[in-house]
DNA sequence: TTTTGAGTTGTTCGA
DNA sequence: GTCGAACAACTCAAA
């Protein structure tokens, strides 16, 4: 007998237990969706067919990938291979959910077989004692980790007999204008985390809201095109606020399950009410980094030029889009989801829905980031701008998070006065309110 | 059913 | 420069 295994957020070999669970004789599939090529950037489609070639070596060269729209490709693939089951890690994202139902359909007598997910603990399985889903972090957590979660899966490449694809394979080469990106694949994942865990976890707590020290985990990547699965981490970790972290990617992933539609419009509905802004020159030099504001121009630039932005940085951006230029906030999601090597839909959405304040555990309203407060908080030296802001690499210290102070810099004057912009903020958000 | 305590990440102002 | 209080009220979770 013989299975397809359809490789999607899970291009791994170990800890998978949709390979435990297919027949010896297996093909590895891959297929590459218009819906998920299309909006990509060159960034993150590197980092893709990166990881697929990793994948592809592993396999001894035998992973068949193929593009088109997975409805009539996989069920075309199964039968050529005369296969009985398909094997997948389920997929829980709003357009992955429907596109498998209608794979599922369209396979007919072939099973369709979903083994494990790309979480510690699926969406959908903690909820409240009466059955209903969490809407605030720390309860979901502490539930979540009374729920507990299984130890990673024994598995590797060779405990199936990879069968020599039908057709011709095809990962496409790098597109053009790739910026430097991290090894990708499950080995430099797991070096990655090694590294981690071993020279950089205990100083997490005090280094991860520093952009010019490398104090993250530089795991997102990773996660998002399941390189590693967090189990593997969780095994490693004890309670703190790194293994938070991976507890509010398994919560918001939760809550899209519960509330699909919250990836496109506002998951508190009251805010559909609000007064935004239309502007797309604003949101032009906020997407080239050309806002005049030091701290927010670094992390426009770091994306852009490595797919990837700091945290921190992430939050002083998005709150600057809502609450500098009033615009809607998923104009910089759709922005951020295109270059970003770790964009994945529920923690993307979800953590610009925080910053607009329409999301779960809503901000107060008066929490309106002061992009020149928080880069002299989080940059003190200045350095993370210098490097991503060549204009300003002559000045130095803090004082390069306040340009305007400086004669003679060929960099932008402020687009907009900060203190202005935030009153105009807080007045929207009241008037929302009542 | 009612009540109570708590909720990721901030800024400003005045002492 | 540092520190604490004010900025509001509301929803959620759990007792």
């Amino acid at each position: 007998m013989t299975s397809v295994v359809w490789f999607r957020r899970d291009l791994r070999t170990r800890d998978h237990p949709a390979l435990l669970a297919a027949d010896k004789d297996a093909l590895a599939l891959f297929v590459l969706d218009k819906r998920l090529t299309e909006p990509s950037g060159a960034a993150r489609l590197a980092f893709l067919y990166r990881c697929l070639r990793d994948l592809n070596e592993q396999l001894d060269d035998r992973l068949l990938v193929v593009s088109g729209d997975p409805v009539e490709v996989v069920p075309r693939i199964a039968k050529q291979v005369d296969a009985t089951s398909v094997h997948v890690s389920a997929d829980y994202a709003p357009y992955g959910h429907t596109r498998d139902q209608q794979v599922e359909a369209a396979l007919g007598d072939i099973d369709f077989v979903r083994s494990g997910s790309p979480y510690a603990v699926a969406p959908g399985r903690v909820t409240k004692p009466d059955g209903t889903p969490y809407k605030v972090f720390t309860p979901f957590s502490r539930a979540w980790a009374d729920h507990g979660w299984r130890g990673p899966a024994d598995t590797d490449a060779s405990i199936l007999d990879w069968i020599e694809p039908p057709g011709r394979s095809r990962i496409p080469q790098d597109p053009p204008g790739v910026p430097e990106l991290p090894d990708a694949g499950e080995a430099a994942a797991l070096g990655a985390w090694e590294k981690f865990r071993d020279e950089r976890v205990e100083d997490y707590p005090e280094n991860r809201n520093r952009p010019d020290r490398p104090g993250t985990s530089w795991m997102s990547p990773y996660l998002r095109w399941g390189c590693v699965h967090p189990r593997t981490l969780l095994d490693d970790l004890t309670p703190g606020p790194y293994r938070n972290e991976l507890v509010w990617r398994e919560f918001y992933a939760d809550v899209l399950w519960h509330k699909p539609d919250s990836a496109r419009r506002n998951l508190d509905r009251r805010f559909d009410k609000i007064e935004l802004d239309d502007d797309r020159d604003a949101f032009d030099a906020w997407c080239q980094g050309v806002t005049g504001f030091p701290i927010v121009d670094a992390g426009m630039r770091q994306l852009l030029e490595l797919g990837w932005m700091h945290n921190r940085v992430r939050m002083i951006v998005a709150s600057f889009l809502v609450k500098d230029l009033h615009l809607p906030w998923w104009w910089g999601a759709r922005h951020f989801m295109k270059h970003l090597v770790d964009g994945d839909l529920a923690s993307n959405q979800h953590n610009w829905q925080w910053a607009a304040g329409s999301g779960t555990d809503a901000a107060p309203y008066f929490r309106v980031f002061n992009p020149t407060t928080q880069g002299e908080k989080f940059d003190p030296n200045g350095d993370y701008v210098r490097r991503f802001v060549p204009e300003l690499r002559g000045v130095t210290g803090k004082r390069v998070h306040k340009p305007w102070e400086i004669d003679g810099l060929d960099y932008p004057e402020p687009i907009v006065d900060h203190a202005h912009e935030r009153e105009v903020a807080l007045a929207r958000y009241a008037a929302v309110k009542n």
